[in-house]
DNA sequence: ATATAGTTCGAACGAACGTTCGGTAACCTT
DNA sequence: AAGGTTACCGAACGTTCGTTCGAACTATAT
């Protein structure tokens, strides 16, 4: 509850704040310098590795290997293994709100938008697999500043869909838990990473339609859908 | 896919194989002998230990200090820390299932027994909060023989659910994916290890309660139950 | 060409890891 | 009381871990 440990590095500070120069401000746009491309590429890396070794369980050797780069030269990049999670988890978070509220902006209805959540989550999270499962699988590794940091953004996440479902419920006058209800559906979305196969399984947008409509209808009632055409595969 | 790595244990093998005279008959009965009762309480701060750091994150010291016992005298008990993990999943896994086998037989009505799976999922669940998310976050860190092993009793596990749903949809002419829709219902019930708090959630029954309406009704149609009264606490 | 900043590396550090070994103490059977 | 099995421990083994340091290489700007 105290301070218990200080961080070498203020949790607010972005990417690259001591070394290398990064998004440099040309005119009006930002451009990203060679130190950001790289830490880029690494970033997807170490999701691969992480994603499939786990966080404690993956080496920075093994990194390195994937990487193609010296042990000694990863750190150049970053401060150490807890700080590349960070930056992994924090940039993914940040991606798929910022589609959200894009998406969300020019859609009317409550269910419509509850349905434009799901499919928003699903479609990123099936494009970027390793990366979300790191998000999700690795949530409560980081402590104390980086973790705190990533725990409000979750926060953030969380409270934009129970908004969503609490104006459907006001809209339809339902009657269900909130809480429930939301973490009901993140179980259901974020549980996909132990069991998608995009060999067997349907891609993100059909996929998105079939979590809709058990969410909203359950069992019992299935498939009121109204929606466009999906693409079956395989 | 070819032989990768033998293991010294025969997967088989129960609890004791090597050392210690186990579960002794005794006439009719099975009686725990000091080893057998020693072992289960190891195992339970394993599971404590597991649960808190990750099975990577976890060191045989920090279950030496928990235990209350010399980090060479752990091995007395088990082969290795990956003996450790299995033998915490597959005494977890086995009890869930053997509990549920036994409230299904006198059990009428397809719905009925999808709502004691769940219940009976929760129920253990969150009696065992912790040798539950060992299992669930941990579900691909054992690899070959132990490995294989929990991922067929794993099968079983979603083999009886797959059962269940597809007798509700025979019984009443439904339509949905099977498949996704077991897959759905565990995404929801094993999530909850992630969130779940006792002093602001409900207990088990009424969770149960409501995440079978959930999953039966959608959000949409909610709780058209006829159930027994749930106790709602604090 | 020279200076400066940005990148990369080999080698090594101390700490922590899972596991083993030989021995000692406790227990049970006779 | 003796003998044999079971339970447990201190100390150490060899390995791997995350991280650091100083030097060397490369690109850019003057």
């Amino acid at each position: 509850m105290a301070l218990e440990n200080m961080e070498t590095r203020l949790p607010g500070e972005p990417y690259n704040g001591r070394k290398g120069r990064s998004a440099i401000q040309n005119g009006d746009e930002v451009v990203d310098s060679r130190f950001d491309r790289r830490l880029a590429k690494l970033l997807h890396h170490a999701a691969h590795i992480f994603c499939e070794k786990g966080y404690e369980g993956a080496s920075m050797r093994d990194l390195s290997r994937a990487a193609g780069m010296s042990l000694a030269g990863l750190y150049h990049y970053f401060d150490s293994k807890e700080d590349l999670l960070y930056l992994i988890q924090k940039h993914t978070f940040r991606t798929i709100i910022e589609r959200l509220q894009e998406r969300l902006k020019d859609a009317k209805g409550a269910e419509q938008r509850v349905r434009i959540f799901i499919e928003n989550h699903l479609e990123y999270f099936l494009a970027n697999k390793e990366a979300m499962k790191v998000l999700t699988h690795e949530d409560e590794t980081l402590k104390n500043g980086r973790g705190a940091e990533i725990r409000a953004i979750k926060r953030e996440y969380y409270k934009i869909c129970l908004d969503l479902l609490e104006d459907l419920r006001r809209e339809k006058g339902l009657q269900f838990s909130g809480r429930l209800a939301v973490l009901g559906l993140f179980g259901m979305i974020n549980w996909i990473y132990t069991w998608h196969n995009p060999r067997v399984d349907l891609d993100a947008g059909a996929m998105a339609d079939e979590m809709s409509n058990l969410f909203l209808c359950g069992v019992l009632n299935p498939g009121k859908t109204k929606r466009k055409i999906a693409k079956t595969n395989a």
